[in-house]
DNA sequence: CATAAAATTGACCCTTGAGTCAAATTTATT
DNA sequence: AATAAATTTGACTCAAGGGTCAATTTTATG
């Protein structure tokens, strides 16, 4: 009989392991791309040049360029619930709880790779709708935190989706300025904004 | 000797100001499209559509597709500016100055008509410099507003470039989700949002 | 080594949409 | 009405880029 080996070290001979490694790489790249330049302003050559392929080699994984779109956003949405997941009832209150979110939320977006997309519109129609819907899930389950909040005295009162929206701008216009390896890092980011979130909304 | 009319009375038949009467309504037209469908997925030809013309005739205002979203963007950094120095040095300390810096904004941009764009990408070359010098300078118009702030012991320590960067976020978000006529008013969200803001810096 | 599956390629097709141009139409002026 | 300027149009050109396909190369396996 032969010998099995531990899964780890069969994983690089493993077929569809190998695959959907290579397609998570394709999505990733073209991620950091569009999120850079631009869906529109980002050809699947380029892509596949990034990767050291060619434009058909990408076909090979993915079905067209609006799929990939499609699983970016899935991508980060799927990290976001994750994130909010883990911490979902956790903390003395609604304040605290929506602050260790929301931390490590920026947290999330500044350590390389994943990147918050906001070009929804190029995304035709049931592919938009699901990515809205799943938009909405996330917002409706941040600001169920929000509510969590307001009822047990930690946040102040106003609208809980108006609240949300405020500092989710944030997160979404990290992308416009925020440059790894700069000035300011992922960690200073995320701790100064959280302050800001928290004070903003302390009873 | 013939009689001079009040410019107002004249003005339909001054040329030229039909002229840029006209021009401005296609930017407007075309920067409504934009924000709501992005720039690539607005054809020139849907533009025309939109003002009832073809696309010939928008050429006849515009160089280039380019040159309108270019428009776009200093259309409302104009008004940003506008708005800034509108209320420089202003108000008891910078806090409250920022304050209603910040609320005049949130309702310029509820207010229909003019809206953010994001797509810098786009525009190549010089066009691109341009817009994001003009965002540089505003975003330093603001952030000196908290400088102010800080020094005057109205607004908490932290680094203001970072301060001023969280809360231009929730503007610039406002696009992917205001609608006007919907639930939330300008109105209501200047109100709350400056409220979140103001409470989130003060010392 | 032979064979089949997996992975990759170059050449090609085809649509979309920006931009042009000469001609037609409208508008103002004498 | 005649003329010139301002507007508008339909028909066209052209390039970019998404996507396909048959053929080739690479990789694993008996």
């Amino acid at each position: 009989m032969k010998g099995q080996m531990q899964t780890s070290l069969k994983e690089p001979f493993n077929r569809e392991k190998q695959f959907a490694n290579k397609r998570r790489a394709v999505i990733r790249a073209a991620g950091e791309a569009f999120r850079r330049r631009g869906y529109h302003n980002t050809s699947m050559t380029e892509i596949a040049k990034a990767l050291g392929l060619t434009k058909t080699a990408l076909y090979y994984y993915v079905n067209s360029k609006e799929e990939i779109l499609f699983e970016c956003h899935i991508m980060v949405y799927d990290a976001f619930d994750e994130c909010v997941k883990e911490h979902k009832g956790k903390g003395a209150n609604g304040l605290s709880e929506l602050s260790t979110v929301f931390s490590e939320l920026v947290k999330l977006l500044t350590r390389d790779g994943l990147s918050l997309l906001t070009d929804v519109s190029s995304l035709s129609g049931n592919w938009q709708k699901d990515v809205l819907k799943r938009r909405g899930k996330i917002e409706s389950r941040v600001t169920d935190i929000v509510k969590r909040g307001m009822k047990d005295g930690s946040i102040r009162g106003g609208d809980p989706q108006l609240t949300v929206f405020f500092f989710m701008g944030a997160l979404n216009w990290l992308n416009a300025w925020y440059a790894p390896g700069g000035r300011l890092s992922g960690d200073l980011i995320a701790e100064q904004f959280t302050a800001q979130m928290r004070n903003g909304l302390a009873a």
